[in-house]
DNA sequence: AGGATGCTTCGATGAGGAACGAACTATGCG
DNA sequence: CGCATAGTTCGTTCCTCATCGAAGCATCCT
């Protein structure tokens, strides 16, 4: 028998679903917190926490404390890699791609990553965008257009925000297999569909379901 | 939320401790049958089944029939490589070496190692033949010296065997972090020391306990 | 054929751990 | 100070899954 390092150890802890969701959002780089992570995982906040408490003590976390904001990041390189093979395994073993079920419908068409709109709407209205120049899109970074502010101003969004995070962002969509706007302003967008109340969230899920009004006023706004 | 390939469900099945064993001593590269693993992971020959059935159905393992014998072995590079990331990632991080327990420091001293000796007394006793020249040994290769054959033969050992197996084979010892004696040979010297009964097995354990005289004997044997 | 060996399947048991709500702590804002 | 937001801790519930013994197949040996 095998006395060397844990590996169960550590594969467990990339083992459970909402840790594995954790990780693969931390692969974009960027660190996030608790809340963030929480709805990525589609768990909620308390479950969030517990987990991320064992992917720290496993040691494949860093955390930053700002404020009272705290910051998850991955620990290293690494960490990196080694998740990066092990989704390599999966996709390589995974074309076993059962996914059925009436909920998950819904979910092909549109939910919530993060905190912007993922799935089929998400993906054909950042394709009208760049279509009509509003933005303009190098592969995987996106700029606004010259035409942006006064586009999104038109509709109630403000594009010029101070934050940290940056304003657009390209967010691959798995079941889609291409990218969908992120960033403040995918987040800037989501809110508006919620306020408008042209969709509701799906209680226990990250389903996004438009009503007929709402998919109208949708595509009028964003795919015409 | 992430639709990708299902790195969960790949790490949930390295995460358990018995298959993930059962993985690393594939790593070595040879294929194993079953029984071999389950001595391995030291887990019961049912039990070590259902995880073949689920590396297998994982997509982790090939599988080669000969007869009677069914041979489990890594599916490719790519699932060895990710063992690899992970074994590092443990390393590194896994200077948490906590292993006390009454049968943890048992276990350090002399154990199991799939059917042979592994341990303190296993590496000294390698040491001890290479150092008096009844093995040869080149790195990891171990070739029987000229004396071996007498040497062996006096104490009702015959190392001449027709088995696919080699007869010598040197075994990472990880608690030790050196080299013991493994292939026919080692297997033979296990099996002479428990019907010698200079020692015994410990029940739901790889821990083999020496009795004071045992202990005598056998150093008198392979240690002198 | 009959027995032995290698391995799998079945069924029952048990423990670990994932999940959430509620309550608690900490930080920031007015 | 008091309220709101961000996070953690606690306690409970529940379900998955690891485990083994017994029994069933399959293959080889004589």
């Amino acid at each position: 028998m095998r006395e060397g390092p844990d590996i169960a150890r550590i594969a467990s802890l990339v083992g459970d679903p909402a840790r594995a969701n954790m990780l693969s959002a931390l692969m974009g780089g960027t660190a996030l917190t608790a809340s963030e992570l929480a709805l990525e995982a589609g768990v909620s906040l308390p479950t969030a926490s517990s987990h991320l408490s064992k992917l720290m003590e496993g040691g494949l976390l860093t955390l930053a404390s700002q404020g009272r904001h705290r910051y998850y990041g991955l620990a290293g390189p690494q960490v990196a890699g080694m998740i990066e093979a092990i989704t390599g395994v999966a996709a390589a073993v995974g074309p076993q791609r059962v996914r059925p079920g009436p909920r998950d419908a819904a979910m092909r068409v549109a939910r919530v990553c993060y905190d912007h709109l993922a799935g089929e709407q998400a993906v054909a209205m950042l394709d009208r965008l760049v279509a009509r120049q509003v933005l303009l899109r190098d592969d995987e970074e996106i700029q606004l257009g010259p035409s942006a502010d006064s586009h999104f101003a038109a509709i109630g969004i403000d594009v010029h925000t101070k934050a940290r995070r940056p304003v657009c962002r390209a967010c691959l969509d798995w079941s889609v297999r291409r990218s969908h706007l992120a960033g403040t302003l995918g987040a800037a967008i989501l809110d508006k569909i919620l306020a408008e109340k042209w969709a509701r969230r799906e209680k226990d899920s990250r389903a996004v379901i438009f009503s007929p009004i709402g998919k109208q006023a949708f595509e009028k706004t964003f795919l015409a």
